[in-house]
DNA sequence: GGGATTAAGGTCAGGGAAGGTCAAAAGCGG
DNA sequence: CCGCTTTTGACCTTCCCTGACCTTAATCCC
């Protein structure tokens, strides 16, 4: 096993996480960097590679004097997984009509409200109905919109 | 949290306006400074970058002896018609930032939910991080992005 | 009445403190 | 050697806060 540096951070942070109990945890990026002896932009890194939507995480940051980053671990559950499923599988991109299936479908599993789907649709719709961009584009847009939409739909 | 000055003067002056009834509150920039130990112009800066139109505050202010500054919280009858304006100014595209305040606003309104909120502002961000696409035509698309939300919301 | 004084508030540039991005270099397993 | 992951460094953006300097309004006092 190759305990890299990266590995440390990420088991640095899973502790702390751990201990702070609320799966909440906040971070500054500078003391990380200093305490492990590396360049900030590896706990970007670290971030990026270990804590993603996929396997559970959220990440908020926020600039300038008195920032930070926040790490958030959510609850596991069924829904949640299958949320998490989605997501990759979104990453490869959609089509107009996958996304409203996709749409319909939390709706009736009671995911969404009705008002959120039909905000959600109306995004899915303005979205192709761009110019400037081919299908290949717009299918990958898609993807990432409901990425996105899926991270908040697991928080 | 990062908790920071600018922070701490925008929720006391949140709390000030919310005591005093109906949406209206003088303050003087020089005793806030004093009651927070900065430099006048924090104030400025405060009220430039949290009271602000796009989040539904007038800020006015009157100089010289005597003077003050004025903070209005927008009255519910007058938000359909800002949707109609902001329908209309979405048309000619959006940048990151407004599109982020719009929706702040609206939250702030009880326009929407805590968690539809958060969902557009989802697929703000994703949009923005979107390869494909140059500045103009993602102000293009963010425009009408929040024009099919706001149809939505208006119906 | 009119200038001087005083008491507000406004603007702007700049420094410092976060965090972000990206490409290139360095390691490493096969 | 090749390809993937890790690590770094240079450069960028955002946010906070202050200080120097400016504008406007009320008041004082002749």
């Amino acid at each position: 096993m190759p305990f890299t540096l990266a590995d440390a951070i990420e088991a640095y942070i899973l502790s702390r996480l751990d201990e702070a109990g609320r799966g909440i945890l906040e971070v500054r990026r500078r003391e990380l960097a200093d305490r492990f002896r590396c360049a900030p932009s590896q706990i970007n890194y670290v971030l990026a590679t270990r804590f993603t939507p996929e396997r559970g995480f959220v990440v908020r940051s926020r600039r300038g004097g008195g920032g930070g980053i926040l790490i958030t671990l959510l609850a596991y559950d069924e829904v949640a997984d299958v949320l998490r499923r989605l997501h990759r599988q979104a990453g490869r991109g959609l089509t107009q009509a996958q996304a409203f299936d996709l749409v319909r479908f939390f709706h009736e599993q009671e995911i969404v409200t009705d008002r959120e789907a039909r905000l959600v649709q109306a995004v899915f719709g303005a979205l192709s109905s761009s110019p400037a961009l081919d299908s290949d584009d717009l299918s990958g847009l898609r993807g990432r919109v409901m990425q996105s939409l899926l991270a908040v739909l697991m928080s």
